[in-house]
DNA sequence: CAGCAGGGGGCGC
DNA sequence: CGCCCCCTGCTGC
């Protein structure tokens, strides 16, 4: 029977697949589920969403429905569309100014490659067990803490009660929970890994263009249902695309929760059949439903935004290789656009990615987090630590991390009683089991 | 008191 | 100019 294997290969499959995939998208067939951000419907295919998201794939599989609406609130449609055009093309366009908010969506929504950790399949998954770092995550700061809106103190989103219904919303994971707030309360070890697991791989494409508008690949192929706020149901029935001025979006000005048919859903999370409950997505009239009907009720998320300032937001999740060299280059060359790719995760990308954290935007040394000016790179860069909760520096006698060697130090000769690590080690102790 | 974050000075490229 | 180290002030326990 050997003789008579054949391997048949398609040659083009990869390209052919992709842009059999645009069409689909495009023309929105068989698309099966549909995302709701500010008001404007995304057709898209489960397939590709869950394969580019974790997050979404743990929403559909508690989703009973085959057609499900999922209502992401706090998320910016300007994001949601590059974040489509990312899972879609493997690539996007996104304005520099964008891409911090957007980087902050893509963490909250778990978007491979993005804010997960992208694994080939075909090189890893064999006995990498034992790469998930026992080291705890990072922490947040304590008055950054305290200064980032309380979980309980959000609106109590509904969520996506079938999955609060196997662990209750932690706060534990210090980093993504505190700023992020994820309404799908995934395991913690799934949160964790995103978090302490290898850098996200961010490609980072420096191109330079003047018209922010070109920095957009996308195809505008979403529904434009107007403000959801305040149509009580009638989105869908405006088709505008005037919204995706970038200006409309200015810092906190965001549009609040989108569709909240009498506040939180009622139905029980301990119980996944009265889920949706009945008559749910009747606020969604049926000849307005994105899926041509198909949609069986609307699902609400909350990705974790904070209104949409990053400043405020300061905790975007962003762990960057602590031992990449950091860049910096003088802010006059920076370009405008960066160019986002699903593929590659070498430092450079990192430093780039991490240089649009660190925008600059004249001189200084603006913290793309807070906004914060620093009067020198070096300064900016131990400050991103804060933000991004990356602790390089590892106590040779215990767990304990510190953002800056001399507070290592500090721990070590009072903790510790011993010998300052200045002497001992200057590089940065990663990845340390 | 421990930990965190920022400023300043020294040193090397 | 950038990096590294030390020092200092602040905050929370």
């Amino acid at each position: 029977m050997e003789d008579g294997l054949l391997s048949l290969k398609w040659n083009n499959h990869k390209i052919t697949f992709f842009e059999i995939l645009r069409v689909l998208r495009e023309k929105a067939n068989y698309t099966d589920a549909t995302i709701a951000v500010e008001g404007k419907f995304y057709p898209v295919h489960k397939l590709v969403m869950s394969t580019c998201s974790e997050y979404f794939s743990e929403i559909f599989e508690r989703t009973p429905c085959k057609s499900p609406v999922i209502v992401l609130k706090d998320v910016r449609s300007q994001d949601m569309d590059a974040l489509l055009d990312y899972m879609y093309l493997g690539e996007v366009n996104v304005n520099q100014n964008d891409l911090a908010s957007l980087l902050k969506t893509a963490e909250c929504l778990r978007i491979k490659g993005l804010a997960v950790p992208d694994e080939d399949p075909t090189k890893f998954r064999k006995g990498q067990s034992d790469d998930r770092r026992e080291s705890p995550p990072p922490k947040r700061r304590r008055h950054e803490d305290s200064s980032s809106q309380p979980l309980s103190q959000r609106p109590v989103s509904p969520t996506i009660s079938a999955s609060s219904k196997t662990t209750p919303p932690s706060r534990t994971p210090p980093l993504q929970h505190q700023t992020s707030s994820l309404p799908v309360s995934q395991s913690q070890d799934s949160v964790h890994d995103s978090i302490v697991d290898p850098p996200p791989m961010v490609k980072v494409e420096m191109e330079e263009a003047d018209d922010p508008d070109d920095g957009y690949s996308r195809r505008d192929n979403s529904y434009d249902g107007g403000s959801v706020n305040e149509g009580d149901g009638d989105f869908g029935t405006e088709l505008s695309k005037s919204e995706h001025d970038p200006d409309n979006y200015g810092s906190g000005s965001f549009p609040g929760p989108s569709i909240q048919p009498g506040g939180d859903l009622p139905w029980d999370e301990g119980d996944s059949s009265s889920f949706p409950p009945e008559g749910f997505s009747g606020d969604l009239p049926a000849g307005q439903q994105p899926q041509g009907g198909g949609a069986d009720w609307l699902m609400c998320a909350w990705p974790g935004r904070d209104g949409g300032n990053v400043s405020q937001s300061s905790s975007a999740t962003l762990s960057l290789p602590s031992q990449m060299p950091l860049p910096l280059a003088p802010s006059a060359t920076r370009p405008a656009h960066l160019s986002v790719a699903a593929s590659g995760c070498g430092q450079p990308q990192h430093q780039a990615a991490l240089d649009m954290i660190q925008r600059n935007t004249s001189s200084d040394h603006v913290c793309g987090f807070c906004g914060k000016n620093f009067s020198a790179p070096a300064f900016l860069r131990r400050h991103i630590r804060a933000h991004t909760g990356e602790k390089p520096f590892k106590c040779p006698h215990c767990d304990f991390r510190a953002t800056q060697k001399g507070n290592l130090n500090s721990h070590i000769i009072n903790r510790h009683n011993s010998p300052a690590l200045s002497m001992l080690n200057t590089q940065p102790l990663l990845h340390i089991d």
